[in-house]
DNA sequence: CCCCGTTTTAAACATTTGTTTAAAATTATT
DNA sequence: AATAATTTTAAACAAATGTTTAAAACGGGG
């Protein structure tokens, strides 16, 4: 593995679990066994470090998303292959959606100019297949966005408040992983429900 | 206004905008027109003042949710006055979700200490109810916990991408108020509809 | 008016932070 | 093998951080 892969590897990881702020690069630097200066060599800043590795992370995931958006599905078939890629991908990385939120958070004036997060929220083909099938009379007249809204808080929260969910309920890693599971049932039937006339 | 206070109201404004490690004692000390020391003198370190604001926060708002979660209003009724209070809140205070995601994740051990956040997620009484109606035959057999989080995600985490839905629809502040206003409607149309017979 | 507890002040403290420097080591090119 | 380019190193930099100190200012009660 090459020293740049594996600072970014080292870093994604401390930035996955401590966040941005309470991660140092001597930290990174230790944990990975490269030289600091490295960090500042191969990267110009922690803030570049941070950035490369955060598209690197959303463009692994982002694709296969959008091409479900985009495909030629019908909508009800495309809603319940959507909840599933993505609780599938949450399962596989639990701590993304909090870690998007972060970067959300931390420049909230940033958020037009980064082209990654509008892929991440691509509603534009859906809301278009949408409205039309409302127009044709197959589903009931519901606002799109607040649709695709309700999609996404019932998919990605619950990855957010993990440790809650598990706490309370007593779960292990294993049946959180199994809840998820059942969640993807729950939350397709319910959103067909809701479109369904 | 004292001190005390003047800390307070002065952290609690920069904590919820910048959030808790990019928010230094001495921009708090300037902006509050107060001596750092002073900081220090009624709290013991920059972590207590966080907890201190933390607890009031929470305070302020988990009771009246907790009241209308513990009442003995029908379920169908609560789950609409639950719905209607808690944006209610999160419209007043928008940025209250992902502050309290932010220190979740700061302190993923020390949840279980915390007694305010137990509050939060304060399920106990509402479960009970939940699976007494499915046991009567009046609603469908489906998970509460599941039902919980639904209730939970459709709710808060809107207001967590809050800039994203603005920037993506032109919102307004205002027509994301009113967003969030017919919300309401969306959210208990749609949870009312998942358990109906 | 003076004393005493409380509050406020200015200054300094030790650490930690991200970043840079300039020389050394390594690798590639001719 | 000699030179050039790339990569790595140790050390230092300035700035910012949370916290503490010890003296000063304040205010009410005897």
């Amino acid at each position: 593995m090459t020293t740049e892969d594996k600072i970014k590897k080292t870093a994604l990881g401390l930035f996955l679990e401590k966040g941005f702020e309470r991660t140092s690069i001597r930290e990174i630097s230790v944990k990975a066994k490269i030289n600091i200066a490295l960090l500042n060599y191969y990267f110009r800043s922690k803030e570049n470090l941070f950035n490369s590795i955060f598209s690197s992370l959303l463009g692994k995931y982002t694709p296969e998303l959008n091409s479900i958006l985009s495909s030629p599905l019908p909508i009800e078939e495309k809603i319940k292959l959507y909840v599933e890629e993505y609780i599938d991908i949450l399962l596989e990385n639990p701590k993304l959606t909090y870690f998007v939120l972060s970067v959300l958070h931390r420049n909230p004036d940033k958020i037009t100019k980064m082209k990654i997060f509008q892929s991440l929220y691509n509603t534009g083909n859906f809301s278009k297949q949408f409205s039309e099938e409302v127009r044709k009379g197959n589903i009931k007249g519901t606002d799109p966005t607040q649709f695709f809204i309700n999609m996404l808080s019932l998919i990605t929260f619950p990855f957010t408040i993990k440790q809650v969910i598990m706490e309370k309920n007593k779960m292990s890693e294993d049946t959180f992983k199994q809840f998820m599971q059942e969640r993807k049932n729950v939350i397709t039937e319910m959103l067909i429900l809701t479109i369904k006339k």
